[in-house]
DNA sequence: ATCCTACGATGGACAGAGTCCAAGTCAAGA
DNA sequence: TCTTGACTTGGACTCTGTCCATCGTAGGAT
């Protein structure tokens, strides 16, 4: 799944080095990194980049679909590279890991017209939450 | 359903003028305000109330299971007093509104024991996305 | 009814996450 | 190689929330 520099680079994306690494960086399953853990990890291969080119870069990727945005908690939002592979997320409450499950059912479906009061839904996300074994 | 200050004062929570304020405005339902707007309400009523002492009484709220905290996007989080009723919420990406909702179904029951990693789950928290009709 | 004191309120400083902007730099097409 | 519009930079700024020392007061004790 290490395509994701393909599919940018496809879609016309102009590629910096900056917007490189950051891609990079994101690229493959299971990863759910702060923005400023992407900014930790670019800067490991491009010293001087700085945060207001990480955010563009994500901002910019989440616009293209290619990253999900997860906000599990009230701090830093997440960026879920795995993008699409619906999935949903089990966070642990007391370090606040994040892993992608897959429950069976359709929430949408759960969801009544009654109970829609006129919205155009788009999407229904799971967030479970627990202690993971670790935290235990 | 507006016992809220009965049951608060039934607990022993001291109460103070500062704290009546904030639980006035909390109480209801369907209420999903931010931490500011709570502010601001009660302010309308006790102008010189502090924001920490909003934040401080809306803190013990949540420990003491009275209200939910609830983190819709990456900004402000939203405080719901309709804790002792399960229920999930349907968010207008657009200009933010919530609405609770009563799907049918069970997710805590859609996650199969493998899908669980050792976690010990507590919750399930269902987010539903869309337009509201006034954004659609 | 009054006094005491521990608990609560205050506001200002601080911190974390994210956005904005003017100026400088560079990818990529001509 | 040149040109230019798009990208990057860093610092200032905003928003949300926390912390802390000091002051005030709810509510039990007298």
């Amino acid at each position: 799944m290490s395509d994701l520099l393909e599919r940018l680079r496809a879609r016309g994306w102009r590629m910096t080095s900056q917007r490189r690494v950051v891609a990079e960086v994101l690229d493959g399953d299971h990863v759910h990194l702060t923005a400023d853990e992407v900014h930790a990890r670019a800067a490991r291969r491009l010293p001087e980049i700085s945060r207001a080119t990480v955010y563009n870069a994500l901002g910019e990727l989440v616009s293209l679909g290619e990253v999900k945005e997860v906000s599990t908690d009230g701090r830093a939002k997440r960026y879920d590279p795995n993008a699409h592979h619906p999935h949903q997320h089990l966070v642990c409450s007391a370090c606040g890991t994040v892993r992608d499950v897959h429950p069976t059912g359709n929430p949408l479906a759960d969801l009544p017209p009654d109970q829609r009061f006129g919205f155009s839904i788009s999407e229904a996300e799971v967030t479970y939450r627990g202690l993971c074994p670790s935290c235990a």
